[in-house]
DNA sequence: AAATAAATTTAGACACGGCTAAAATAATTT
DNA sequence: AAATTATTTTAGCCGTGTCTAAATTTATTT
């Protein structure tokens, strides 16, 4: 019986709270510049809505030192996630959307999702476990499935991995990927990993190809057939 | 070669271009006081607001008269209209949502949609003219179906006619309606209009039922069997 | 036609969420 | 350790869209 009002929250604090659990997953340490930039918004504006988002005990904030979502905040933070991930794979498989656009479409739709409906998708979907990239979907009770996974560019080779997860934050790369035909579930074989950061060579369907450092950054594998 | 801006729309003013179109389809005429009670605002915010979108050329103001909209807010309007409706049908179709949700979903859901999803939905629906309550869909090209229909009080009896449209303007009355089997396209039997603002006494699927003038006033029929 | 009532507009305020420029603090060089 | 650089915060401003209270205009009574 305290001061629980379940006050609607605007889109802008849906957004940092977002932002501040997917610094503090990628980073450790959540700054003000690190939020600034993934937000396209200036420091101070961020420093500003820091403000807010302390006061109303979303987020806990040490002057000049970063900040770290309360239990609340991260809460929301991972229904707002849900949200986005649902909608995303609801978008490809109800609707076709090519898995290089779900993520911008998303962006707006996981504002305006009605508990309700994300129960609908979510049961036309079958309760699925990870959106199109392979990220995992947070969980109904707010808590986020763990896997055990690690970069491409960490892999030695020779050994056999299934792709988990590829990042959504570059449509370009995921258009590359997908002409090659290489989606999360994947099967392949790491052949060779060339060195003065040449790149990764794998093997699937019958094909070899080189991936970039920089492309195999962000894909996340696990040793298949465990 | 003017100054064609494509400058992205905030939810308000579609809202209020949404409402001057409701009202002036309803009402003819759009006051202040009109657009105040529709959306829920003062009616100084109105003014306030109408004042900017006369400066946009969406609407045009004579002071103390009035607003109306001009063919660019018109056009503006129906994309909206054709969103809110759109999804209706989908939310019903696709995620089986029921009647009398659907509106409340859709007010939100109209102005994320990107014209991309709205095609696809369009598409899944099979370009369908009519939402589940039997209001006309806006076509693309900005044009909308005309129909031919009246309300249910202003029928004389008996006749056979056909259900077109009903209006969802409570959800209270769709779910009784809905209860007794009372959507577009159901054809029945004006038996009688009772005197005195009595009832009008409809018979279909070999059933009487009785209906209010307060709830047969939303209910728009076409004469049958044409 | 004058008085009253209703509708509309103006004036001024506020919350939100952005911004820039300047000040304060922390981190890094030299 | 002092100086420089980078980061963060403060201060003050702006645009959007809302509000209330007061003034104005239009409509309706008497």
């Amino acid at each position: 019986m305290e001061e629980r009002e379940e006050k609607a929250l605007s889109q802008s604090i849906e957004d940092y709270l977002k932002a501040v659990y997917e610094v503090e997953t990628s980073e450790g340490k959540v700054s003000t510049s690190a939020l600034s930039e993934k937000l396209g918004v200036s420091p101070a504006s961020v420093t500003n809505m820091v403000k807010k988002l302390s006061e109303r005990n979303l987020i806990a904030h040490r002057r000049y030192q970063g900040v770290a979502l309360t239990t609340a905040g991260r809460k929301i933070a991972l229904e707002v996630i849900r949200h986005h991930r649902l909608v995303e794979l609801y978008l490809k498989e109800a609707l076709g959307v090519p898995w290089d656009r779900v993520h911008q479409e998303a962006e707006k739709w996981e504002h305006v999702l009605s508990e309700d409906l994300e129960d609908r998708m979510d049961e036309f979907l079958g309760y699925p476990v990870a959106d199109p990239h392979g990220s995992p979907i947070p969980r109904r009770d707010g808590t986020m499935p763990v896997r055990d996974c690690s970069s491409l560019v960490e892999i030695e080779p020779p050994v056999q991995v299934r792709v988990v997860e590829v990042s959504d934050h570059d449509p370009e790369l995921l258009r590359y990927l997908g002409g090659i035909g290489l989606y999360p579930e994947t099967e392949m074989t790491v052949v060779s990993r060339e060195p003065f950061k040449g790149p990764i060579v794998v093997e699937f369907t019958g094909k070899e190809y080189s991936i970039g450092r920089n492309a195999a950054e962000y894909i996340m594998v696990e040793k298949a057939a465990g």
